[in-house]
DNA sequence: TGAACATATAAATATTCGATTATATGTCAA
DNA sequence: TTGACATATAATCGAATATTTATATGTTCA
């Protein structure tokens, strides 16, 4: 039974930093709006019903961290899920709610 | 290929609300103190460095969104992981870091 | 009962962070 | 170039919440 070192605060403050950005509503539906196909800010914008600016701004952060993909075509940028770990995750959630 | 139904906001939120809870590095590290096995209130304070009130807030919280176990012996607490799914769910975060 | 110990709670403070408003940057088309 | 459109950024405000300090509750033991 190998017993894993413990995380250095560093580690620590990088993974909850993670679990904040999907500690957000907003930011979990905007992340529903493009886990299908990467979509145009535009488009998320709609989507989801949030300011502009807002949407941008949670954009920004999420790509950032890496869980989003950014591609610009055009004026168009499109934003889309970088891989399927993210949807992994929330996949495990609703277990929690079962009670 | 099924599509799910998309959530509604009150289900993104109890979502949030579980992800913010990880969120935090103080909790991330209680939850490290507790992740072998059940322990009281004094060691959890003793291994985090953090006030006593602070980690019983924070227990409290975990323990109230059913992250934690509480079991009182005298007039010791022990809070311990409730299931495996908080740990399994923090394993996969190290793949967020690889770059 | 009273003192020491373990935990919880309340109030106050400080910090973080999401939302809004306004503006800037950049791109396309006429 | 000018105007319309798409996105990003900056400043500000306000709400949520982590931390501290102090105190309360509850338990064990002499």
């Amino acid at each position: 039974m190998k017993r894993k070192r413990s995380l250095t605060d560093d580690e620590l403050e990088q993974i909850a930093a993670h679990f904040r950005l999907l500690g957000e509503p907003m930011r979990l539906k905007i992340l529903q709006a493009v886990c299908q196909e990467p979509r145009p800010v535009n488009d998320i914008v709609a989507a989801v019903g949030a300011t502009q600016a807002n949407v941008s701004k949670h954009l920004s952060l999420l790509a950032t961290a890496g869980i989003l993909t950014r591609k610009k075509d055009g004026q168009c940028v499109y934003y889309g899920l970088k891989d399927a770990l993210t949807l992994k995750l929330c996949a495990l959630v609703p277990e929690w709610m079962a009670d």
